[in-house]
DNA sequence: TATGAATGAGCTTTCATTCAT
DNA sequence: GATGAATGAAAGCTCATTCAT
């Protein structure tokens, strides 16, 4: 089929079997991801990600213990990008509370519509929580907790200088983040069938959370 | 072995197979949601639901057409209670806007966290949405598109009344609903492995809320 | 290929799959000892016991829980005709000693060489002795302790009563068998390519045995 | 990471592989032999056996064919020894035919039961025989015949002699190797799960034996 | 010599689905 | 209506074997 192709494209039987060795389990990875988004854990076979990264399933053994293994790691390594993001936007962050507030969450939603990896795993993780209750543990305490450290050191200072009020709210940095999570849901669920308006919504968000976290008066 | 029982007693035969008869479906669709909370659509083995709903294998399959049906069936049949309390909470909503917006994000916390029914089905919409996206379209239609529209309705006269302010949040009633929908997706991603504290974290949503949209000054 | 053979002997695709529900499992057992003994318990694949039973590999797994369950059931069952036979001899044992030492040889060989099942079933026994422990200890439990037990009380009285030496060997039965089962293992290592003539081998062991065990005058 | 360290202490890269070399067939052969024992042919992996080798699998088909090479040649190589003491045996054997016989016994019991190696194979041509039965002929012929043959020669000199009985057993050596081979199955079989007293069993068999052939009267 | 990544056929086991009763 | 034996198409996983390095 592909055999008149010029070389780069073409990956017949053996030739470059051997070369790509040390990318291959980030290979298998990555096709790994595209098969369980499309079809949830339990509904992934291995031998379709096999396939999708060009190896056959031996491969995937050689190179992972089992199924769960495959996922776990799947998810490990794909959120690492999504790490770096995070990490640069915490190092970067504006000193004023209120485009703090705002770019928390213009950040968040670049990083959940942005970025197919974020977004899908999120929902990989709401479905498969049962079954991984430790990835999902894990994942938190990484990407979420340290984000939420900072907002609610963040907004409790601004509080103590009058620059906002005094909200139970300042305790619940996650509260800030619903919209954007209701967002992504909502992009889970009706994928593409719905048009969803992000841009407005997160402009009204931002409205009535700034807007009631301002003091008054 | 117990058939020359007498009749009353014995629950084995032909008796109180062909008596039950109106129940089955329904026991089966009860059967079902317990499976597919504990393993998800593609995991969840019909055989499992039919020993839960004390019934064989075969019998399913006199009920239902396949397991796709059997999932659509309990999703709808298990929704129904869901949608009566919907019901009646519109036909009783306070008139005040106010107490409005507060009672709405009682009773989207109350469904969530006190139906498990309706906390799960969710779980499982999300998780299966690409699988069974007009199921995801029906449902929403159906409980959640109403309230929606008698969201904006009442968020719309009250603005024109003067008693919130206007707000481009006005036209997205859901951003009123994601932190009720974020704590629900907590609940599911750590299910009792993390303390939540929903009651206050609900007031917290209510304060942001309503101070964001009551006018100011 | 068989379909223009008369009724009784072709088994067409679904005509009869129900017809012979009680056989099934002792069908199974009977064709998975054709290919234990034929591959050894490792070597053997379900699928080959399936075709040879006429039934699928998935009937297998309805009425046994996997491989090493059909091994185990296998054994049993098969070995139940042996025990028959081991009852009966007991039961009608001669009463002189000389006699009955002359008759438990003639039987063990029997037992042994002509009924392939017992002869077979050894081999296995010896072969997966480390994978099945417990089904070794049960099967020398039933089969050869009680025989044992007699061999030793029978052969006590005849002491007692001077017919026979005071030997040693009262205390070990087996001694008794092992010319019987040298032979068996001989057989189960050549089969077929050396010839063995048991006749005179057992003739040769009654000899020995019986002299050596005769009081000397 | 050790590549640094001077070259005495370090077992680890090029010097050490190639100095090995000679000693490498045999390693295999001693891990193949423990992996087999464990196993048995069929469940033995070949991987185990290169872990267990300290090599990999690759290596092991450099010096062997196939997996069924592997077993042939450990089964001959660690043979080997057995054959030594086997010869040995049979140079200084005892002229007078009692002596003889008991001092048989006690040699093949030694090697059987203090040999691990004798015992353990015996059990693996016995278990694979139908896999391997030219390996077996072979092995009965260099090691079992040649003892065979000195027996009958030995026992017939010393009838001539009237040292002992014209028994037909005379004809078959192996009768008097069977009570060691029952024990050695019995061991076999029970592998440690039931206490033999092996001496006491030995003595009651060149009890029965020795009055058995010596001539009456 | 030795390695180890890669293969692919084949194994045990599972399970949605069917159908004679 | 209900049963349960039977099917058969996979699916996860294994492992002897190969081969570029």
């Amino acid at each position: 089929m592909a055999k008149f192709e010029n070389a780069e494209g073409s990956s017949s039987n053996r030739a470059d079997r051997i070369r790509r060795k040390p990318e291959r389990p980030m290979e298998i990875l990555t096709a790994a991801f595209e098969e369980f988004v499309r079809c949830g854990y339990a509904a992934t076979r291995l031998e379709d990600v096999a396939i999708r990264a060009g190896v056959t399933k031996g491969t995937i053994y050689f190179h992972f213990e089992n199924k769960e293994k495959v996922f776990v790691q799947m998810v490990r390594e794909l959120s690492k990008p999504v790490w770096q993001k995070t990490d640069e936007f915490l190092r970067q962050r504006p000193d004023d509370v209120v485009e703090f507030l705002s770019s928390y969450l213009d950040f968040a939603h670049g990083l959940l519509f942005e970025d197919r990896h974020a977004r899908e795993i999120l929902r990989l993780l709401i479905s498969e929580a049962t079954r991984f209750p430790e990835l999902v543990d894990e994942h938190f305490a990484q990407f979420v907790e340290p984000i939420f450290e900072h907002l609610r050191k963040g907004l409790g200072e601004a509080a103590e200088a009058g620059k906002i009020r005094r909200s139970p709210a300042l305790d619940f940095p996650d509260l800030l983040l619903s919209p954007v999570l209701a967002l992504n849901i909502a992009m889970l669920l009706f994928s593409g069938r719905k048009p969803i308006d992000a841009k407005r919504h997160l402009d009204a968000a931002k409205d009535v959370f700034l807007m009631g976290l301002l003091p008054r008066d």
